[in-house]
RNA sequence: GGCCCUGUAGCUCAAUGGACAGAGCACUGGUCUUCUAAACCAGCUAUGCGGGUUCGAUUCCCGCCGGGGCCGCCA
């Protein structure tokens, strides 16, 4: 990473200048390399001589910041002339307060599009997860209806967290948890046996009080006759108890089934979907709770039997058998937390709504009995969605599903809109933004950018200029152009190297929705390139060995894009059609 | 009552404790015989209030005011 390089050298230069004793005699701060908000201010920052000069201050030595950093910016020189690996460096000056900025040098920058081109698939990757294993577990919504858009945040956040940790050296395993059996899905059973009832027109005295109603359950109800009518005549038959679990379960399968269809049509993608009832079957969640006892974390009293999560930070202790004797979901909470860490998991992610918001506690608690750092099950909560701009009137029920929203802008558009957000903020879905076939979308707009590029492309080939005539120049001689391109030419190489910041951020941060911020400024700086720096326009005459090396940096810069929008799952088109983001219309 | 998120431009939102707080949309004014105008250029406006920590606070801490959400022997 070229940070690093640039930390490298800072770091040598302190410690080298402490040698020789001319810097205050205090423990050198961390070295913290940043980049300056504006580009005059150089391509890298350090703001380690305040550091230094505020220990020394602290330790009662005279230190003033900008003199240190005159002293430090002086060594940082003498190294960049003298060691070749450090020849990216082209300036470095003293600014403000006592900032060190480091500027690099526009022929190396040049050189580095053909560095993006070889790349490929691993541009941008970096290696902060150095092969730990990660359990990423997202949407996890049982079978009972069919995703909502609020299940999108998560399966947004997580499917992409999981690509950026990826790209960062993490070995994830995206899990889908469900569970398939009991209460609810009961409760689902009383309502399809309603709806069962309905479609065989026997008539709607068996509706229950409460359940699960909308149109969607009557299409599941269809379905299910369509499929299985001999054998939902006979589970109808069943005693109600038993019927309820047997409807339920069957009606259970075909959502689960919707449920994953959506999330294909979306491009989430899942390594694991882990049923809860399989921890009972194996007997694991019986287990968890011998193992509670056994480690001491287990009091049994008002006739039940309790889990002591408030030895670990929790608000209150939690029921793990009912008084009935009956286990509660939390057991299997238990059960499956134990079975991610037996599985060789190092760290947990676990994707939550904000309806989950109470289960913080209980599940950083359980980490800790089960003796493991509290940290190593990392909670990620999300905020609520909202829609503004849908239609009314044509909703299952009174949520709005994945489905429809799907229906309205397709998978990228959706997958972009989601994604620009923190997590930590409210979602408000601006669906008529979204709607927009124009450059005015930011998603699209950043798909522009690349199909914009394969038209060049298209066109370069046309003239007979191919792949193999441009990818291995050196683009170096760019550095010729007159200020105004270059000024954009070297705009785009920095945006490019960024990506690796961006994907260790994002990574370390868990805050995917710094890809489609930097998808929407390295748009913006092809553009800007391909605006001033023409290549193949009539009229123009460009030397030869610029418009190959222009060609080879518009080449980069497509690669960049691709690789950002496989990140953020979407798609890389060579062209855009309107009709083809149309798919809602009829 | 307790807890979580949040308050930044007209709107929706960015900003690892740094230098002059950025985008998109909206609005205003320009640019079309194009490397696809699905574009480009220019302009307009902001950190809720009060303290504190710091060389430096949108960011961290405390208080106040305002939004959104959650609190079960449900799953």
């Amino acid at each position: 990473m070229i940070r690093d390089l640039i930390a490298d050298i800072i770091t040598k230069s302190v410690a080298a200048l402490r040698e020789r004793g001319e810097l205050p005699d205090v423990e050198p701060p961390a070295i913290e390399v940043t980049r300056p908000q504006y580009i005059e201010h150089g391509d890298y920052a350090t703001n380690v001589a305040m550091k230094y000069a505020a220990a020394a201050r602290a330790a009662g030595q005279k230190a003033n910041p900008r003199a240190l950093a005159e002293a430090i910016a002086n060594h940082i020189r003498e190294m960049v002339d003298v060691v070749p690996a450090y020849d990216l460096v082209a300036a470095v000056e003293v600014a403000g307060p006592g900032f060190i900025n480091l500027r690099l040098r526009a022929e190396w920058l040049l050189r580095q599009a053909r560095e993006v081109i070889v790349a490929g698939n691993s541009f941008g990757a970096v290696n902060i997860g150095r092969g730990q294993k990660v359990n990423l577990e997202f949407v996890s919504a049982n079978p009972t209806g069919p995703a909502t858009v609020g299940n999108g945040r998560g399966a947004f956040i997580g499917d992409t967290l999981g690509n950026v940790m990826r790209a960062a050296g993490y070995d994830v395993t995206k899990e889908y948890y469900f569970n398939d059996a009991g209460a609810q899905v009961a409760k689902l059973g009383g309502s399809m046996t309603y709806y069962l009832h309905l479609a065989l027109g026997h008539g709607d005295d068996v509706k229950p009080q409460e359940g699960y109603f909308g149109a969607y359950y009557e299409t599941v109800a269809d379905r299910m006759l369509q499929s299985w009518e001999i054998k939902v005549a006979d589970l109808l038959a069943l005693p109600d108890d038993e019927r309820n679990a047997a409807i339920g379960k069957t009606a259970a399968a075909l959502i689960m089934d919707d449920i994953r269809a959506t999330m294909a049509k979306l491009r989430v993608k899942f390594d694991v979907f882990f049923n809860e009832g399989s921890l009972t079957a194996s007997g694991e969640r019986e287990a968890a709770i011998e193992e509670l006892r056994r480690l001491g974390y287990i009091e049994e009293h008002d006739d039940a039997v309790w889990a002591k999560t408030t030895a670990f930070g929790d608000d209150k202790d939690r029921v793990v058998l009912r008084s009935t004797g009956e286990p509660t979901y939390f057991a299997s909470d238990v059960a499956y937390m134990r079975n991610k860490f037996e599985r060789g998991f190092q760290k947990l992610i676990l994707v939550l709504g904000p309806d989950h918001h109470g289960y913080i506690g209980r599940l950083k608690a359980t980490a800790g009995i089960l003796g493991h750092d509290l940290d190593d099950a990392h909670i990620l909560m999300y905020q609520v969605v909202t829609v503004k701009g849908l239609r009314m009137g044509k909703r299952l029920g009174n949520v709005i599903t994945l489905d429809e929203l799907y229906d309205e802008v397709g998978a990228d558009v959706t997958r972009f809109f989601y994604l620009m957000r923190s997590s930590d903020t409210q979602l408000d879905f601006d669906l008529e933004l979204a709607s927009k076939q124009s450059d005015e979308n930011p998603g699209l707009s950043v798909q522009y950018a690349h199909a914009r590029a394969s038209g060049v492309f298209r066109k370069a080939s046309e003239q007979g200029i191919r792949a193999e005539d441009y990818e291995p120049v050196d683009a170096a001689v760019l550095a010729n152009d007159p200020a105004e391109s270059l000024k954009h030419e070297l705009a785009l190489v920095r945006e490019l190297l960024r990506l690796e910041e961006v994907v260790e951020r994002a990574a370390l941060a868990l805050e995917p929705h710094h890809l489609t911020r930097y998808a929407m400024d390295l748009a913006d700086a092809y553009h800007h390139f391909y605006e001033s720096c023409p290549i193949l326009k009539a009229g123009t005459d460009i030397a030869p060995e610029v418009k190959l090396a222009r060609l080879q940096l518009m080449r980069a810069a497509q690669a960049g894009l691709a690789r950002t929008l496989t990140l953020i799952g979407m798609t890389a088109p060579d062209r855009m059609e309107r009709a083809e983001a149309i798919s809602a219309e009829e």
